[in-house]
DNA sequence: CAGAATCCTTAGTGATACTG
DNA sequence: CAGTATCACTAAGGATTCTG
């Protein structure tokens, strides 16, 4: 019985990778993950959306003061491929001196909760990652070294 | 109270960012989520978790064959990165003509259903997104001829 | 078969200067 | 203030050739 259960678990998700992984053709629009990594896996994407996340409106100075390290340039274009993809809506007030102030739309928060249920898993099993980098490390000092 | 409940919520949710989100001093090892991603947010190494959750064990070259543009420089990089941070085992067999066998490690595995969770999310809202995008190409497209 | 090594192209990133 | 535009640099990725 037991042993089905774990089968029948496996089976489960092979099915589901079988569904993500569209293999062939169209590289684009066909494997929904990929493309939502492709969202927040460049450098600062997740910092803009936690950021965000913490503060519900923020003006675009404020966030470049709040994500240590990131450019002027940076900034904009993060922010832009953001709200191309409605994950963060900017609202710009036309007055002198410019006042606009970004935050993340409904679909955004979405995003924002599966980022911190990862960040849960991160949190668990890095040290597990950490000591693996450690040992590969050392294997490779002593391949080296015959 | 309902409010309040939304209220508690939202609080939760700011304290959980704040310890993701290390915002100063060492930009390695600080921000577990940043580094996780950084595993997986390349090229490749989706693809290859995903690909090895379907077979269990599988030879360098038909790992290559079923992920679809790979090239052989670039399977052995993310191998090798997969390998070094735990998530994936390097089994060789020192016969002639060699044998390599790749699988998934019990840390690589849970990371898989991570991603299976991410892959649920994705597909749910990737209409959503795609929306979003034509909105704003239109508006772009508007705006280019004022 | 499973790669290592090399070279080359280009996309991502950053610094700087300028503007409504 | 909130950008845009330009240039320059680096690292990721890819094509090719060679080997135990």
């Amino acid at each position: 019985m037991e042993v089905t259960k774990v089968e029948n678990q496996r089976l489960a998700i092979q099915k589901k990778i079988d569904k993500v992984l569209c293999s062939k053709a169209e590289p684009e629009t066909c494997c929904p993950v990929k493309d939502i990594l492709a969202r927040f896996g460049d450098k600062w994407s997740i910092y803009t959306i936690l950021t965000l996340g913490k503060e519900e409106k923020l003006r675009f100075n404020e966030l470049k003061s709040q994500i240590n390290g990131v450019s002027q340039r940076m900034l904009t274009v993060t922010l832009r491929s953001l709200e191309e993809d409605g994950l963060v809506s900017r609202q710009v007030y036309p007055e002198i001196p410019p006042r606009v102030e970004y935050s993340l739309t409904p679909l955004g928060q979405g995003l924002l909760l599966q980022l911190l249920q990862l960040a849960d898993w991160a949190k668990l099993n890095i040290d597990q990652i950490l000591e693996a980098r450690e040992r590969y490390a050392k294997k490779e000092k002593q391949a080296q070294l015959a």
